[in-house]
DNA sequence: ATGACGATTTACT
DNA sequence: GTAAATCGTCATA
């Protein structure tokens, strides 16, 4: 499936990740990035770049592509394509939905004390976010989303087409003239949302 | 071996 | 709004 696709299909659907203690914490997806592989200055992939760190966006669709940036952050991928075609949708965020006291704890590390305590719109509103929400790091990067005991996707919230906001994709600056492709999608009037276009 | 740079978040002014 | 935090990764040498 191409990444715009199921940008878009998987808004609604429900992140489940199962931690080895038994505890389940879940997110409805409100907000996606489409990733078009070789052809998009702002993908990992572009012009065809293949490296340890991307390897998994050139699985088989349906895999997840978790990747380390900025020194302290992960980041989530669906991959969409066939095997070899490394193209991917980038989870933004999600509305948590169970297991909120363990993902407040998760979002509250102790070497990371907070003033104040985080608003429910704040633990799962950023790709990064959503990640230490859900405890996603290196060890789920390559996990068969299909198969896995760990980490799944399951059906959730339906919106209608017309409740999804169509905009452009966000911290790509150097991406040049896909700075302005519309790629992103989010739920319209859902606070979970990261970043709102202006109005 | 080295250096520049992130598909970000947080706190502070 | 602005800036700091923080380090794995990759291209260059």
């Amino acid at each position: 499936m191409d990444a715009a696709t199921l940008a878009q299909r998987l808004i609604g659907q429900r992140l489940v990740r199962l931690l080895d203690d038994g505890t389940r914490l879940a997110g409805t997806i409100v907000e996606t990035e489409a990733y078009l592989g070789v052809k998009d200055k702002a993908a990992h992939t572009f012009g065809g770049r293949r490296t340890p760190r991307n390897e998994s966006m050139y699985a088989i669709g349906g895999t997840a592509y978790v990747y380390f940036t900025y020194g302290m952050h992960f980041c989530m991928n669906v991959v969409a394509g066939q095997a070899g075609d490394p193209v991917a949708v980038l989870l933004r965020a999600l509305e948590p939905v169970e297991g909120l006291d363990a993902i407040r704890a998760l979002r509250t590390p102790h070497h990371r004390p907070r003033k104040t305590p985080l608003k429910d719109k704040d633990l799962c509103s950023g790709p990064g976010r959503l990640c230490e929400a859900l405890a996603i790091g290196r060890d789920l990067n390559g996990e068969d989303l299909t198969t896995s005991p760990r980490m799944w996707i399951e059906p959730g919230t339906t919106y209608a087409p017309r409740q999804l906001v169509k905009t452009t994709r966000i911290g790509i600056s150097g991406a040049e003239e896909w700075v302005d492709r519309p790629l992103r999608w989010y739920v319209n009037g859902n606070t979970h949302v990261s970043v709102k276009a202006k109005p």
